[in-house]
DNA sequence: TTAGGGTTAG
């Protein structure tokens, strides 16, 4: 049996950077970098402790770095968060033709391009790789799927994956994923019941990761239980699943689901703290969310970025102002995260909502932000402008909006409805017919809700397609009711009446009905992109928690689901399991 | 005989 060489053998059992340091200068005096097997293994083993820059001394130290050293050093620059450098990396090993790249270095390299969300290098490497040959490898193909799938570009991800030779769990997992990031959930589900009944391997967390956050977004809660209890039959309980579950219950309206879900994971690190944290906001229970956010803390799990977000937005949707802004000046020296212009946008909410309307203005125009930050934010202000009469930057906001190129029916449609409380109804019809030039029209609202497996869908201005309206009317009568009796009245309907320039005289007030209809039912629908219009409506007339207490009195308990049965999909219809916790 | 693909929270 041929040993590696000694150096290798003990690389290999390095648990400690400290290890691999004084292996170094031994291998370097002994001349065994010029063994290239040596090398690679010492470049590999700073990869695995992250020091990019000691690997990349091996890499220069090294006489002839093979393919497996280039390769090596471009995964290390991807892994470390700088992709960049990896692709630079990879051009310069073209350009030198010396060591030409085989399939593991364009695996990496697409990777590269995924992380990037650059399509212009994806596809020119694309179109190498079907040159080369390697577009029949399925790591490569994955690869590919998952490159198209981060640039948005989902027909082309769809393609690579349907040209694939050979599919694996990986490949389907990242189809669906792809499906799953660009709001389009339906499709997602589709796929992972054709996983089911075509493909023999099991799901793994990955791709029950996926499905779930698919559930979550569509509001699924019936598709949510049954995979959840799959994960549970199959034994997975990883925390990237559960920050998924808890995710999905506050989706679908079930923060108690959450809560349990949350509660059973051993030790939770960050991401499920996170998700507990952003549920509890959207339930209006801010307080919890600062308590968990505090007992994370406490057990010494460092927040980051999205998890001062979720801090930030609990304190804004549950009015704690104050708090808010402490939580924003310091979070750098208390955390080490430098505030960006997400935690900004939530800033800007929190004042815009409680009237504070030119601290939010002051904030949002000193915030340096990319077009798609700049969206949100200034849709929030042009929101919270209309919301409490503040023309002057409504107008200001709206123009940066038209300037972005963003959003511009939603953001016309606003314009016009903050114009006409104020009266000025030469500008309403400016705006009108400036709409009317441009063909801009906007789509309207859309909530849905998933009752016993069947999706109720209901359009703003629109009861036409509803079904059982008159069952909804009802229910919304008795909801408005005792909204009004415990005080939500909501300033005489300023902030709450939704005027659709095009369908001015129909009954405005439909529109927001309909989606507090879908609250009313406890699922509230968030699918990425088209969340906001729903939210903003519902969040300007009353508290979320506080609605949940009414609809659990008001809507009969047969609402919820409570079929189990599709368990038998997974274990040719041997399950016993009936309870889920 | 070293190196490669898929997940969650905003």
């Amino acid at each position: 049996m041929n040993l590696p060489p000694i150096f290798v053998q003990k690389l290999q059992h390095s648990n400690h950077l400290n290890s691999v340091l004084a292996l170094h200068p031994n291998i370097l005096k002994s001349g065994y970098l010029s063994d290239q097997f040596t090398a690679n293994h010492l470049l590999f083993s700073y990869l695995k402790f992250h020091k990019i820059k000691h690997a990349h001394q091996v890499f220069k130290e090294m006489p002839s770095p093979n393919v497996v050293s280039w390769t090596s050093l471009i995964a290390g620059y991807i892994e470390c968060g700088a992709p960049e450098k990896g692709l630079h990396l990879f051009e310069t090993m073209c350009r030198r033709s010396i060591v030409v790249p085989n399939s593991f270095t364009y695996s990496a390299v697409v990777n590269a391009c995924s992380f990037l969300a650059d399509i212009q290098s994806g596809e020119k490497i694309h179109a190498r790789i079907e040159r080369l040959g390697y577009q029949s490898c399925v790591v490569i193909g994955t690869a590919l799927v998952n490159m198209y799938g981060k640039s948005n570009d989902v027909a082309k991800a769809r393609r690579v994956f349907d040209t694939m030779p050979y599919r694996n769990v990986v490949s389907w997992s990242s189809v669906i994923s792809v499906y799953a990031q660009n709001a389009l959930g339906n499709v997602a589900i589709g796929l992972f019941g054709e996983f089911i009944r075509t493909v023999s391997e099991l799901p793994n967390e990955f791709m029950f990761s996926s499905i779930i956050s698919a559930c979550a977004s569509l509001g699924r809660l019936g598709t949510g239980r049954v995979v959840h209890g799959a994960v549970i039959r199959l034994g997975y309980a990883n925390d990237v699943v559960a920050g998924a579950l808890v995710d999905m219950y506050a989706k679908c309206g079930c923060i108690g689901y959450s809560d349990k879900v949350f509660r059973r994971i051993g030790k939770p690190c960050v991401i499920p703290y996170t998700s507990m944290i952003v549920a509890s906001a959207k339930h209006g229970l801010g307080k919890l969310s600062l308590e968990l956010f505090k007992e994370m803390l406490e057990k010494g799990i460092r927040p980051n970025n999205v998890t001062m977000i979720g801090v930030l937005y609990a304190c804004s949707h549950s009015g704690l102002v104050d708090t808010g802004l402490d939580h924003l000046n310091s979070m750098e020296a208390k955390h080490g995260i430098e505030p960006n212009a997400k935690h900004y946008t939530c800033i800007v909410d929190m004042l815009g909502r409680v009237g504070r309307v030119d601290e939010a203005y002051n904030l949002a125009k000193n915030t340096p932000m990319d077009t798609n930050d700049a969206t949100l934010l200034w849709a929030s202000l042009l929101s919270a402008s209309r919301i409490h009469s503040r023309l002057d930057i409504a107008i200001e906001a709206g123009q940066r909006l038209i300037e972005l190129n963003q959003q511009l029916a939603s953001v016309y449609v606003t314009m016009s409805n903050t114009f006409a409380s104020a009266g000025e109804w030469e500008s309403v019809h400016g705006l009108r017919r400036s709409m009317k030039q441009q063909g801009l029209q906007k789509e309207p609202g859309c909530s849905w809700v998933e009752i016993k497996d069947r999706s109720y869908v209901f359009y703003a201005g629109d009861l036409s397609r509803c079904e059982r309206v008159s069952e909804v009317m009802s229910l919304l009568r008795e909801l408005e009711m005792r909204m009004k009796e415990r005080g939500h009245v909501s300033g005489s309907n300023k902030g709450l009446v939704f005027v659709d320039v095009e369908e001015e005289d129909k009954e405005a007030i439909v529109g927001l009905h309909s989606e507090k209809l879908a609250l009313a039912f406890g699922l509230i629908s968030i699918p990425k992109g088209m969340t906001i219009r729903v939210m903003k409506n519902l969040r300007m007339c009353f508290n979320c928690h506080e609605a949940f207490k009414m609809i659990s009195e008001i809507v009969d308990r047969d609402f919820v689901v409570r079929d189990l049965n599709r368990f038998h999909h997974f274990k040719n219809g041997s399950c016993t399991c009936g309870d889920f916790w």
